[in-house]
RNA sequence: GCCUCGAUGGCGGAAUUGGUAGACGCGGCGGAUUCAAAAUCCGUUUCUGGUGACAGAGUGGGAGUUCGAUUCUCCCUCGAGGCACCA
C-alpha cells in the first residue's frame, strides 16, 4: 500500500477494474430485487458543469447504496441532443448542428467517465439519431390517427426583421435579441397533444406519488388548476351585433352574475375582431394588444388596458344591456376569452372598473359590509349572503349556484362545468435540429401520417442554419414528396417538435434501448419501470414532469407498458451558486471576473471585507453569490477540480456542502477540507496496515473505552444508513463518518483487541464513504485485505448491543432555561428521575424563594421544573 | 402579476413526534513541529458584560399558542425557482 493519498493513480486503476469486470452492466435477471435509479440526462452544450456533477454524483451514491443491498441496479445515461444552443452554436461557428452536437458528447461522455459512475453505459444512447427518434415518429402517428394530436392555430413570438420565430428566451424586453425588432404575436398552424383529456388523471395520480415532494405535486396541482364552476352565456343578437349569437364565459362565481357590469374580451376574440370593423381607434388598440411577447409572466405583469367596443350583449337572466370592453388583460388562451366583470368581488375587474369608470354593484354581503368603497380589500372577495339579486337575495354561495344554475339551465343560457388551467401542448417548432413532425400535406387528402413502412423520416445532418426560419422550409428535396394515401405530389410537414418530447419518454428507452421491433420491449419495460429514483434539478418540477408523466400514460394507453406512473420516487436537487465579483466599466456596465482569479481579504473574524483580481492586485467589487453562470462569469470547471484533487474529492464535497435538494455554494476552502478528510482517512488506513494484520475480535472482552468506541462505529453505521439510504441526506452521512473518523484516530492501537476494533472501525468507514468515494473505497477495501471488490461489498449491518449504554444524561430546566445536566442509570424511573433532579444545586438555587407548580419528566430527554 | 420554496454564528450547514440551538466542515485566533516553509498535530472560536466562576441575549422582522418554539398559527420583509418556444 502507498504511503501517500494519490488520487490520480487510485482512480485509474478503481474504473479500470469497474470496466474490466463490467460491474455495471445489467441485464434483465429475473426473481432479483430490481431498482432503477435515473439522473435526467444532460443536454449536450459542450462541457460539463458543477450542476451536472452534483446531479449525477446524487444519483450515483443513490445507486451503489442499492447495489451494496444487494439489488440489481440500473443506472443509465444518454444525451438530449436536439435543442436550440445547437443551432446557435451553428450560426456562430458555421458549424453543422449535428457535428457540434456529436462532439459535445464525445468529449462530455469522456468528462463523465471521469467521475466514476456506476453506469452501464452498454445503453447509452442520443435523442437526436433516427434509431431514438423513429419512435417518437411512430407513435406521433398513432395518437394522431387515434385523435390524441391535432391541429389549431396557435400564437407564437414573430420577428418582424429576421422573419422567423422566435423563443420566449428570444424575446428581450419585446424586442428580437438579435435584430432588436418590436415583436408581435403571430397565430400559426401547430400540432397538439391533447393533454387536457389527461388533466384529470395527471391531477388525481398526484395523491398515490408518495415518494415526491409535497412542494412539487403542489406546483403540478395549481398547473393542472381544475376549477369547477359554470359556462354562462351572455346573448347577442342581429340588432346590437350584425349576427346572432352567445358570448360564452366561464366563471367560478355564478353567485356573483347579478353584480356583472360590463363584459372583458381579450384582442384576439372573435367580438373584438368585429368591433373593430370600421373603428380605427379600436383596430389600433387591439394591435397595441398584438404587440410584445407571449410570454405569461410579461403579459401579466403590464398595465391594465382596455377600451370600450360599441357592442352589446344581454344579461342571461335580466336582458339588461351589458358593454363589451377589449381587455388587455384577458387571455385568449384561458377558458374562452372572455370573463364576466363583477367589479364588486373581483380584485381585477375592481381596478379596472375604477380606472374607466364603470360601474361597481355588490351582491354579496361581506365581512367588510354591503359597500365597496375604494381602497380593494380582500374581503370583498369573500362568498356570503346574496344581495341587490332579487329573487335570489339572502341565499348563501352553495344555494345561490344551485338556484343560479337552475334558472340558467332553463332558459339553457348556461351549466355546471369544470375548467382546467391546464392547455393542450402545443409542440410544432419552426426550428431544424429537432426531430421532424412525420405528416404529409396533401391538397386532397389533408394532413396524412407518414406510413410506418416509411418511418423514419430522417432529418438531414449536414446543414448550417442562418436563422431566418427553418432551413429544411427551403429544401425540395427535404418537403417534396407524393401523398401515401392517393399519390398525388405533396408536401412534407417541415416545423419539427418541441425537444420535451423525446424527454418525456428516454426512461423508457433505456430499458430496451436497442430493441428494434418497436419503441419498446415490452417484458423489459415491464420490468424496470416505473424509475425508482428519479434525480433532477427543481426548475423542471412542473413542465418536463408533467410531460413524462402524461407520454407514461400515453404509452400505457398504446399498450406499450403496465404502469400508470413513471417515477416512484424524485429528488430535486438545488442549484449550485457561488460568489460573484465585478468592476464598474467606464460605460458603465459590469465586467465580471471569475472566482478563481480572485484573492479574498477578511476582517479579524474572518469575514470577508474585500477583494482583487490576482492579476493586477487592484481591488473588484463583491457582487453577492448566484448560480453559476457564463453571464456573471462564476462557474467553477469541474474538469479543473478533478484534475487537481481527483474525482472522490469534487463528490465529497458536493454530497458534503449541503443536502440534495438545497443550493450548495461552491467553496474552494470546502473542497480542500474534504480532500484533508480522504488523506485523513488514508494516513490512518496506511498506519493501521503497516503494523500487521489484526486477531478477530472479542465482543465478550471490551473495556469501557472500547465500548465507547464500538458504539461510535455503530452510530455511524446507523447515521449514515439511515441518511443515505432513506432521507438522502449525504451530508449528515458524511458528518457521521467523520465523527468516527475522530473517534479512531484518538483511539488506542496497542492491544490486539484495540487493532481488531481498528480493522472494524476502518472497514465501516470505507464501505459507508463507498457509494460517495468510491475509487478510494476501492482501494482501502483492498489494502485492508479483502479480495472482493468495495462495489460488490454488502452494506454494513448494525449492531443494536453496540449502542446500549448503562447510564443516560439528562437535561434539567428551570422554567425552561438549561440550569444543569445529570446522569441517571438507564433503567431510572420517573421519580427517581424527578427526587435527583429537586435535589440538584443548581435547581435548589434558581428555585429559592419560588413554588414548584410542576415538573415535566421527559424520559431519556430532560426534567424541567416550573416555579413562580 | 400568479404558483412554489427558502431565511439559523465570520461562512456552508446540524438539530427524532415541539425538548440541551450551533453537530460536522470551512475560515479566524493562539500554540507545537520545522533552519524556514508546505504538510501535519493540539487548543480556542454565537454575541454582550465579567479577570473569572457566571449571568443575560440569540434561529430574517412582528404578534400568538405552550411548562418549553429553529420546529406549530397569523401578519410582514427579503431572496430563489417556475409561468407553457431555454433545457
Amino acid at each position: 500500500m502507498q504511503e501517500q493519498y494519490s488520487p490520480r493513480d487510485i482512480e485509474s486503476t478503481a474504473q479500470t477494474e469497474w470496466t474490466r469486470n463490467e460491474v455495471f452492466k445489467v441485464t434483465e435477471t429475473p426473481d432479483q430485487n430490481t431498482f432503477y435509479c435515473l439522473s435526467m440526462f444532460p443536454y449536450p452544450s459542450g462541457k460539463l458543469h458543477m450542476g451536472h456533477v452534483r446531479n449525477y454524483t446524487i444519483g450515483d451514491v443513490i445507486s451503489r447504496y442499492h447495489r451494496m443491498q444487494g439489488r440489481n441496479v440500473l443506472q443509465p445515461m444518454g444525451w438530449d441532443a436536439f435543442g436550440m444552443p445547437a443551432e446557435n452554436a451553428a450560426m456562430n461557428n458555421n458549424v453543422a448542428p449535428a457535428k457540434w452536437t456529436y462532439d459535445n458528447i464525445d468529449y462530455m461522455r469522456t468528462q463523465l467517465k471521469s467521475l466514476g459512475l456506476a453506469m452501464d453505459w452498454s445503453r447509452e444512447f442520443a435523442t437526436c439519431t433516427p434509431q431514438y427518434y423513429r419512435w417518437e415518429q411512430w407513435l406521433f402517428t398513432r395518437l394522431f390517427e387515434k385523435g390524441v394530436i391535432y391541429r389549431k392555430n396557435g400564437t407564437v413570438n414573430w420577428d418582424p426583421i429576421d422573419q422567423t420565430v422566435l423563443a420566449n428566451e428570444q424575446v428581450i424586453d419585446g424586442r428580437g435579441w438579435r435584430s432588436g425588432a418590436l415583436i408581435e404575436k403571430r397565430e400559426i398552424p401547430m400540432y397538439y397533444f391533447r393533454i387536457t383529456d389527461y388533466a384529470e388523471e395527471l391531477l388525481t395520480s398526484l395523491d398515490g406519488l408518495t415518494g415526491w415532494p409535497e412542494q412539487v405535486k403542489t406546483m403540478q396541482r395549481n398547473w393542472i388548476g381544475k376549477s369547477v364552476g359554470m359556462e354562462v352565456h351572455f346573448p347577442y343578437d342581429q340588432a346590437s351585433i350584425g349576427e346572432n349569437g352567445k358570448l360564452k364565459v366561464f366563471t367560478t362565481r355564478p353567485d356573483t352574475l347579478m353584480g356583472v357590469t360590463y363584459m372583458a374580451v381579450a384582442a384576439e376574440h372573435p367580438l373584438a375582431t368585429i368591433a373593430a370593423k370600421g373603428n380605427p381607434q379600436l383596430q389600433s388598440f387591439i394591435d397595441e394588444c398584438k404587440r410584445g411577447g407571449v410570454a405569461e409572466a410579461d403579459i401579466a405583469t403590464q398595465e391594465k388596458k382596455g377600451m370600450p367596443t360599441s357592442l352589446f350583449v344581454e344579461h342571461p337572466l335580466t336582458g339588461e344591456k351589458l358593454p363589451v370592453w377589449v381587455a388587455n388583460y384577458v387571455l385568449m388562451t384561458y377558458g374562452e376569452g372572455a370573463v364576466m366583470a363583477v367589479p364588486a368581488h373581483d380584485e381585477r375587474d375592481f381596478h379596472f372598473a375604477n380606472q374607466y369608470g364603470l360601474p361597481i354593484k355588490p351582491v354579496v354581503r361581506t365581512s367588510a359590509g354591503d359597500e365597496t368603497p375604494e381602497p380593494w380589500q380582500d374581503a370583498y372577495g369573500e362568498k356570503g349572503e346574496l344581495i341587490n339579486s332579487e329573487e335570489f337575495d339572502g341565499l348563501d354561495f352553495a344555494s345561490a349556484l344551485e338556484a343560479i344554475g337552475e334558472v340558467l339551465s332553463q332558459k339553457d343560457l348556461g351549466a355546471p362545468r369544470t375548467q382546467y388551467r391546464l392547455r393542450d401542448w402545443g409542440i410544432s417548432r419552426q426550428r431544424y435540429w429537432g426531430c421532424p413532425i412525420p405528416i404529409i400535406h396533401c391538397d386532397t387528402c389533408g394532413d396524412v401520417p407518414v406510413p410506418e413502412n416509411q418511418l423514419p423520416v430522417i432529418l438531414p445532418e449536414d446543414v448550417v442554419p442562418d436563422g431566418n426560419g427553418s432551413p429544411l422550409a427551403r429544401m425540395p428535396e427535404f418537403y417534396e414528396c407524393s401523398c401515401p394515401t392517393c399519390g398525388a405530389p405533396a408536401k412534407r410537414e417541415t416545423d419539427t417538435m418541441d425537444t420535451f418530447v423525446e424527454s418525456s419518454w428516454y426512461f423508457a428507452r433505456y430499458a430496451s434501448p436497442h430493441f428494434e421491433q418497436g419503441m419498446v420491449d415490452p417484458a423489459a419495460a415491464n420490468y424496470w419501470l416505473p424509475v425508482d429514483q428519479y434525480i433532477g434539478g427543481i426548475e423542471h418540477a412542473i413542465l418536463h414532469l408533467l410531460y413524462a408523466r402524461f407520454f407514461h400514460k400515453l404509452m400505457r394507453d398504446e399498450g406499450l407498458l403496465d404502469s400508470d406512473e413513471p417515477f416512484k420516487n424524485l429528488l430535486t436537487q438545488g442549484m449550485v451558486i457561488a460568489e460573484t465579483y465585478y468592476r464598474l466599466a467606464e460605460n458603465g456596465s459590469k465586467v465580471w471576473f471569475n472566482p478563481a482569479d480572485v484573492q479574498v481579504e477578511r476582517d479579524a473574524k474572518g469575514k470577508i471585507v474585500a477583494a482583487r483580481l490576482a492579476s493586477d492586485g487592484q481591488p473588484v467589487e463583491i457582487g453577492g453569490v448566484e448560480k453559476m453562470s457564463k453571464s456573471k462569469n462564476n462557474g467553477v470547471d469541474p474538469q479543473s477540480m478533478i484534475d487537481q484533487y481527483g474525482a472522490d474529492t469534487c463528490r465529497l464535497f458536493m454530497m458534503f456542502a449541503s443536502p440534495p435538494d438545497m443550493s450548495l455554494e461552491w467553496s474552494d476552502t470546502g473542497v480542500e477540507g474534504a480532500h484533508r478528510f480522504l488523506r485523513r482517512v488514508w494516513r490512518l488506513a496506511h498506519q493501521h496496515v503497516t503494523a500487521g494484520p489484526t486477531h478477530k475480535l472479542d465482543k465478550t472482552r471490551l473495556d469501557d473505552d472500547q465500548k465507547a468506541v464500538r458504539r461510535a462505529i455503530h452510530l455511524a453505521i446507523r447515521q449514515a444508513s439511515q441518511d443515505i439510504g432513506q432521507n438522502h441526506k449525504f451530508n449528515t452521512a458524511i458528518a457521521a463518518i467523520m465523527t468516527l473518523m475522530n473517534v479512531l484516530e484518538k483511539a488506542p492501537q496497542a492491544s490486539n483487541q484495540d487493532r481488531a476494533l481498528l480493522q472494524e472501525g476502518l472497514e465501516a468507514v470505507v464501505l459507508l464513504l463507498a457509494p460517495i468515494t468510491p475509487h478510494i473505497s476501492h482501494g482501502l477495501w483492498h489494502a485492508l485485505g479483502h479480495e472482493d471488490l468495495a462495489v460488490q461489498a454488502q452494506w454494513p449491518v448494525l449492531d443494536e448491543s453496540a449502542l446500549v449504554q448503562d447510564t443516560l444524561q439528562l437535561v434539567i430546566q428551570v422554567n425552561g432555561k438549561l440550569r444543569g445536566h445529570i446522569e441517571v442509570e438507564a433503567a431510572a424511573t420517573r421519580e427517581t428521575i424527578e427526587a435527583i433532579a429537586r435535589a440538584n444545586e443548581n435547581v435548589l438555587r434558581f428555585t429559592e424563594g419560588l413554588t414548584i407548580r410542576k415538573v415535566i419528566v421527559v424520559p431519556g430527554k430532560l426534567v424541567n421544573i416550573v416555579a413562580n
